[in-house]
DNA sequence: ACCTGAACACCGTTCAAGT
DNA sequence: ACCTGAACACCGTTCAAGT
């Protein structure tokens, strides 16, 4: 379902420039690993194609269009070999395949997720074999659908927020304010806090002054991928309503 | 935590122009909620307040700055009335409150989850709730902060991508693409997807071109929290390491 | 079909200057 | 202390023109 696709199907004659999608593509994919959303420009684009910006509107005619086709090259693949019969080692493997596609490429974090573009990103055999895994664990068709919905946001949700965006380059002055916020923690006030702080710092949501390309949250992705199976267990074969 | 603060805690004799660190933080707001991330624009903010755009510089030294401050308005008072020694209720009002902030500002969802700064936004109060929910639901010491991890993320995955942003206002074109891939799903590659997709199409995630703010994904949403809450207990009481 | 080149209507941010 | 006003170094995107 890609967007922002050329037709031309007949004989390509050796464009003057050398450029085509695909050539585009990896200079992008490139670029934002390079230097992030923030210094990902059409210009600089290219700049590294050495060609005029203006020629990569042939194949990507909104520079979001090009966005959506970089998170959906980055997302390709993602189904896990396993069998969806054997629904526990296929999510627990659907979801280690996100977060591995999110640490090689950490900047695409923040495009996947918070963007609806990025749906058309995936694949319909990722849907059906998640769908399949669902049907074979014993899943109720009257709660197949919000199961679904449960994976995929607690797929994307946790790596999304493991490699979150940094601020900008002066850092330090809010890297600072961090230390400071986290060593001042009243004791009274956030008594559980205070005692957890130093093994808090820079380790766990919230207090965290690195992403998961420097500090991975490891113990945190296991227990969220044994909780998620652990739930849905719980969730499909539960009587009530 | 905050950043961009000013010190002068002197008198302040009436600024000429009106403005203020408040009046500049509820004009920009406005101005995300009226018009989303890629609108909002220093010079947008300057004219509706009716100031020249280097003015606000003078609150707020960065845009990232007041995005940040923004964020942090909107996530203020997360934590529920209930106590946290209750801790399911506890949790579930959690998910919910952060739920509502996202729906009353859609737009906020796109700049948290994947962007560290917003970390600098939640107060200590409400991490120190969640800390002590799960220590009074009896977990163990050793499992608290990848416990903690599994909550915050949870918290903040489903609301981000049932809120995602829509592409830009060219949306004619990829809701036509959305909706004929739905329509065209091979039954007999995708057997599941092809039996409900109707269902489906535009109802739940990978598939919408629509986000939360018109279609709610309620039922997903109520089986997450389920999920989360079932998993945890089990993950905080399983035996084995 | 594919790319150049100029041009338009914007940006965030710096800095000196005013009051 | 707070705001103006000009200026700098950029943006994404359009459009006509070349080959």
């Amino acid at each position: 379902m890609g967007s922002g696709e050329r037709k031309s199907a007949g004989k390509r004659p050796a464009a003057p420039a050398g450029l085509n999608r695909d050539v585009v593509l990896d200079a992008a994919l490139g670029l934002l690993d390079a230097v992030g959303p923030d210094g990902f420009t059409m210009r600089a684009l290219a700049r590294r194609l050495g060609v005029y910006p203006t020629s990569i509107y042939w194949y990507f005619p909104r520079k979001n269009d090009l966005l959506a086709a970089v998170v959906a090259h980055v997302l390709r693949d993602l189904a896990p070999e396993t069998d969806p019969r054997d629904w526990r080692p296929f999510i627990a493997g659907l979801f280690r395949r996100y977060r591995e596609a999110m640490r090689r490429h950490p900047h695409v974090a923040a495009l996947t997720g918070a963007n609806l573009v990025s749906n058309a990103a995936v694949d319909l055999a990722l849907i059906d074999g998640i769908l399949a895994a669902l049907v074979h664990a014993g899943c109720p068709d009257e709660r197949l659908l919000a199961a679904f919905d449960v994976v995929i946001s607690s797929m994307a949700g946790f790596a999304t927020m493991e490699f979150a965006a940094l601020p900008g380059e002066d850092q330090s002055a809010w890297v600072d304010d961090m230390r400071a916020a986290v060593a001042a923690v009243d004791a009274t006030r956030h008594p559980h806090l205070h005692r957890l702080r130093d093994r808090m710092a820079n380790r766990h949501f919230m207090l965290r002054w690195e992403n998961g390309t420097t500090v991975p949250l490891d113990a945190g992705f296991d227990a969220h991928v044994a909780v998620v199976i652990a739930g849905l267990e719980a969730f499909m074969h539960h009587q009530e309503s």
